[in-house]
DNA sequence: CAGCATCCAGCTTGATACTG
DNA sequence: CAGTATCAAGCTGGATGCTG
């Protein structure tokens, strides 16, 4: 497994290849509700619908459905309590912050580019815009 | 805008936000595609083809598309030359390697988590995943 | 409160064919 | 080579209604 591959990684999981594993999990830290929904933990443990609430525009399905994918990833803990009514808090295990901090990282920086990127946009839009 | 603002942040963009400009470009970078088009780009330039076949699994609409929107973002550049066979050239603009740099760090974290996530996911199938 | 099941509109995507 | 145009299919995601 070292003559043949491309100079993409060396790593064992590419996410460059259509079939890894890691691009699913990518996915779901990246997808439309994951990563908010990681940046939201990783401030702290928060229930159900605080997080609903935090997430600006997420469903409950959509919210359900990210929190089952990242808890199956193991990067969030359910911990629910048997009480009436019922309480359920998510937070983030210590592989969920490793890749929260690196997702919040991202997010600043693309945050604190947002100047720039209006810009861009008006410049593209105008000279290609009008054809 | 000091006071009626939550604590989520200080900064002139919030992702978490539903109307913010910066969740679109987040998920220009972080969609399916402009983040293995980003990590492609961040090694060199690149044209049209070689790019699609670096980012495996890609079709050439999706490609062109996302191309599209990172440069309208400013942070790819085109440069096409009028050339018979035409030649187009892909790179990363500086803001563009800011961004990429962030998100491989964020790529290369989830792919070495990838043998925990693995773990994680047998175990969240093996309790949950008989009933 | 915390969440699942269902239905359905609409957006996203991939195939295919065509252009400069 | 480097795309664009078009169309059908499939997945995404929201609304609603119900359960424990």
């Amino acid at each position: 497994m070292s003559t043949t591959t491309q100079d993409q990684d060396d790593l064992a999981y590419n996410v460059f290849a259509k079939a890894c594993p890691s691009r699913d999990t990518l996915e779901h830290v990246t997808g439309r509700w994951g990563g908010l929904t990681l940046g939201a933990l990783h401030e702290g443990s928060l229930r159900f619908n605080e997080l609903r609430r935090r997430v600006d525009g997420v469903s409950e399905k959509m919210l359900s459905q990210t929190l089952h994918a990242l808890e199956r990833d193991g990067l969030v803990h359910r911990e629910a309590q048997p009480t009436n009514p019922p309480r359920v808090d998510y937070e983030l295990t210590p592989l969920g912050h490793q890749v929260a901090e690196r997702l919040l990282a991202l997010i600043h920086c693309v945050e604190g580019a947002m100047d720039d990127v209006l810009v861009a946009r008006a410049r593209y839009d105008e000279t290609r815009g009008a054809l």
